[in-house]
Order: structure tokens, then C-alpha cells, then sequence
DNA sequence: TATTTACTTAACACAGTGTCAATTGACAGG
DNA sequence: CCTGTCAATTGACACTGTGTTAAGTAAATA
């Protein structure tokens, strides 16, 4: 809170005129972030794609192109969620919006009957979000040192490798 | 450190007696936990398995049973490696070790030509290591409410179709 | 001119980690 | 029996960080 009051050129109490705690100034700047950038709008744009393996694609691509812009966010997300209950919620809330949009490319696949039969589309849908995680991406890119091309095509692959199943 | 104090019957400054800050205690009680039930030695049982798609599976078994054992402990050096560099070192080492597992079950199926050719053995091991990770178990078997079995058996599944192409 | 608004300084409460000094009780050896 | 040592005790303190409160100020607004 001080570096933050300091950054903004304000005495470190004057903060807690805007905002009643260190969670609320954080949720709020999420909130700016989405304005400024219409960052989960972007997410939504897989849903045109037709077939359901082309869905799956595009919604990882969207997605690889969505996480660098909320990793600082994100890492204050998941830093908090342990300490407040209001943070951890609207964490929750924004990994819940984003498995949606798995469970949507893959319910896809499986219309089109080229979901693997070793999954069932909830499993599918789960295995999916895990593996998409922030922290997943955290780990691959800056732990393991991929590049963002690299990340974006491997999870393309392993997408395809696990759920899709040749048409018949 | 009061509530440890309290649950050890001492008061909270006898435990600075004993270790020298909270991080220290912490990293000396994995090393008894492991003492007491011989963890990580289970992990190298799998080396045992001669092919590599029976050695990628029964790595993932091992580290499947492990994994709720030191559940509770990776939960504490999780939420302490953001503020305390000597626990994010201990658990970065413990890391690298499960890692070099992941590498030599993947090396032992790049070794019998079965390794996907969409990965390097690098990239391979990357991403077993990923989806390996103790956050990622914590989604499944948590948030998504998974059992163990379900877990071991889709990660399983999902190394294979990942990374295992048919024998000639 | 009077009031409102945004902000200031300065102080405080509270929780948590880590430190320090003085004290106590038990136990072993001479 | 006395003495030294050891482990633990109580009680105090320093320091960091969050959040609160009171009193005051400077500029814009009515």
C-alpha cells in the first residue's frame, strides 16, 4: 500500500479514501485493466469459429494472447487468495468465467463426435482448464524458459493429441 | 509460530530455541516427514520398469501416492517462497528432483522410439513436469473433486496420448 | 464569503516475526 | 550438599504492514 501511494503520488492514507483495503484496490484495478484493454471480450471471439477442433484452437490462441496482459493481476490474485476470502471469490469467479470457454470449445468437439472417448466432455473440460492454468503458463514460460509462440503451440498439440479423434 | 508453539505445549519463544525462523522450521519438518515415511525413495521404484510407456506410468503412480502425503507441506512452502528466498530454494530443488524423474521416464521413451515426434525430449519432460505439479493435482482433486483414482488414471491416459506413438 | 472536497500530517490499534534479558526447575558430577 | 549446565519460562521490546482516526489545510464551488 505504501509503494502503491507512493507510485500515485499520494500519502499512503489517502489511498483508503478511494478504496476500504488492500482487496478492494486490487479487484478495482482488475476491473480498470478489463476497461482499458477489453480484455475478456477477446476470449469470447473463439466462439465463431464452426468446427470443434477449429474452436479449441482459436480459444487456446485467445487465451495464450490474453495471459501475458493479466499475469502481474493474476500473480496479486493468487498471492491474496489465501488471506482474503473477497479476493479469493473474485479470483474464482474469473477462472469459472474462463472454464466456460473450455467446457464451450470442448462440448464443441464432442457435437462434432471427435471428442476422444477416453474423456468424458466435464473430464475433458476440467483437463483442459488445468492444464491452461496461470500457473501452468507461469511455469512453462518463465521456469522453463518457452517463448510465447512456443507455449501457444504446444498447448494447441496437446489439445489435439488428447481430445481430438480422427473424423471418421 | 504461536499456534505450533501451542500445539507443541511450549511457548512460542522456546520454538526460536530450536530453529532459527519460521522457514527454518518449516524445511526441518519435510526432512522428518520424509524421514518417518521414507517418501521420495518411492519415486525411484518406478526406475525399475523396463519400457518407457511402463516406466512413464509407473512414475506417475509413485508420484500420484506421493503427492497426498506431502500435500500439507507443499501447501506451507507455496504460500512462504513469495517472501522467503531459502524456502523457495528448498522447494525448487525438491522440484528438479521430481523433474529429473519426469526426464528419465521420457528419455527411456525416447531411447525405445516411441516419443512423440511433436516434442523433444526437453519439451516433453516440460510438460509432464507441468502436469505433474502439485498445484495442478490441487485443481482436480479439490476444485473439480476428482478422486485419487480418477487423477492417476487420466494423467496416465493423458501422458500416453500425449507423448506415446505406436511401436512399429 | 462560506462550504465542500480532496488531501495532508500525525498518531494509534493490532497482528505477526524475531530478539533479548532475567529467572526458574531439573538433573548430573564432584 | 553444592554447583554448573541446560532447557524452558515470563515479559519486554523492535520492526513491518494493514487499517483507523482526528485535526488541519488549500483549492475549487456556490
Amino acid at each position: 500500500m505504501s509503494d502503491i501511494a507512493k507510485q500515485a503520488g499520494v500519502s499512503r492514507q489517502a489511498v483508503y479514501l478511494h478504496f476500504n483495503s488492500r482487496a478492494e484496490l486490487l479487484i478495482a484495478a482488475t476491473h480498470h485493466l478489463d476497461d482499458i484493454n477489453g480484455s475478456p471480450e477477446r476470449l469470447i471471439a473463439s466462439r465463431i469459429a464452426t468446427t470443434g477442433t477449429e474452436r479449441l484452437a482459436t480459444y487456446i490462441t485467445a487465451w495464450s494472447g490474453y495471459l501475458p496482459d493479466i499475469y502481474g493481476m493474476a500473480k496479486a490474485f493468487l498471492a491474496m487468495q489465501d488471506s482474503d476470502e473477497a479476493v479469493a471469490m473474485a479470483w474464482r469467479a474469473r477462472m469459472q468465467d474462463m472454464k466456460e470457454g473450455c467446457a464451450a470449445a470442448i462440448n464443441a468437439l464432442a457435437h462434432d463426435r471427435r471428442l476422444s472417448p477416453h474423456y468424458t466432455p466435464d473430464q475433458a473440460t476440467d483437463i483442459l482448464w488445468t492444464m491452461l492454468s496461470v500457473r501452468n503458463w507461469e511455469q512453462l514460460t518463465v521456469d522453463c524458459d518457452w517463448s510465447h509462440d512456443q507455449y501457444t503451440a504446444a498447448m494447441i498439440q496437446m489439445a489435439r493429441d488428447m481430445f481430438v479423434i480422427d473424423g471418421a
